[in-house]
DNA sequence: AATTGCTTACGAACAAAATCGTAATAATGG
DNA sequence: CCATTATTACGATTTTGTTCGTAAGCAATT
């Protein structure tokens, strides 16, 4: 069952990000981080980690008054989630189109064209 | 104005997914495709294609008694609408992490392969 | 003209997500 | 020990998306 929590919501894809980011946090650190770019009351972030943690999204040690959350899913497993979903939804399966989109939109450097392309050499050799 | 409709619903995307290929499309011949892989009532697609027509994201012919829709924002825009969310809200704007991760999950063929390989110097001699 | 079969229109019910107000609880410092 | 402050808990409201039942219109066929 490593893949039970299929669709994390926008907000909570937002939360996610920050927990990545930070490690763990309690939900004044980030709805701190939120609020910057975003503007819903603290009660507000609140909920929607309590909503995480009954969904099993995050966890959180309670031991001390002030909760300390984390998150329970990977950031890399929540990407291959949605882009797969993407691709079947909007790129007719082709992951090929989606990486022309994505390079075509918004080029990459010198240095990550050249570590993209060696991927794709290993990827012929098979 | 060129972009008003930022965020296409998951039901909505799978009917502009229809019109896309189609071109255009009375709403049955878009239920009739969508009820191969969803089991939802013909007045909830219709309801929905109405919806979008509120929206303006379809406009339709209704000159004749059976209304032809055809979709009013492109595919190619819709693409990069979402691909450039996902790669700020999922890859820390990093579009080679969006890449990346695409071909990793899922490799593409041969041809593909040097399709990407010729974007990239493209991308290079820049 | 009546019947049948598609069609759109309309409104309501339902569901899921997001937001916030308020209360209860614990910790802190005076 | 009291007052203040910060936190979680709880419940209600709002908003948005989805679904469908039912009515009404039109056209063809009998």
């Amino acid at each position: 069952m490593a893949t039970k929590h299929l669709k994390p919501t926008e907000s909570e894809l937002e939360i996610l990000q920050v927990l990545w980011g930070k490690g763990n946090a309690t939900v004044r650190e980030v709805h701190e981080v939120l609020s910057m770019h975003k503007d819903a009351g603290y009660t507000t972030t609140l909920k929607l980690m309590q909503i995480m943690f009954e969904k099993g999204i995050v966890k959180r040690d309670d031991s001390s008054k002030t909760h300390i959350y984390r998150a329970n899913v990977s950031r890399e497993n929540t990407q291959q989630q949605l882009v797969g979903k993407m691709i079947s939804s909007l790129f007719g399966g082709s992951s090929t189109q989606l990486v022309m989109q994505a390079l075509g939109n918004q080029a990459p450097n010198k240095e990550e064209i050249e570590e993209i392309q060696r991927l794709l050499d290993n990827l012929k050799k098979q």
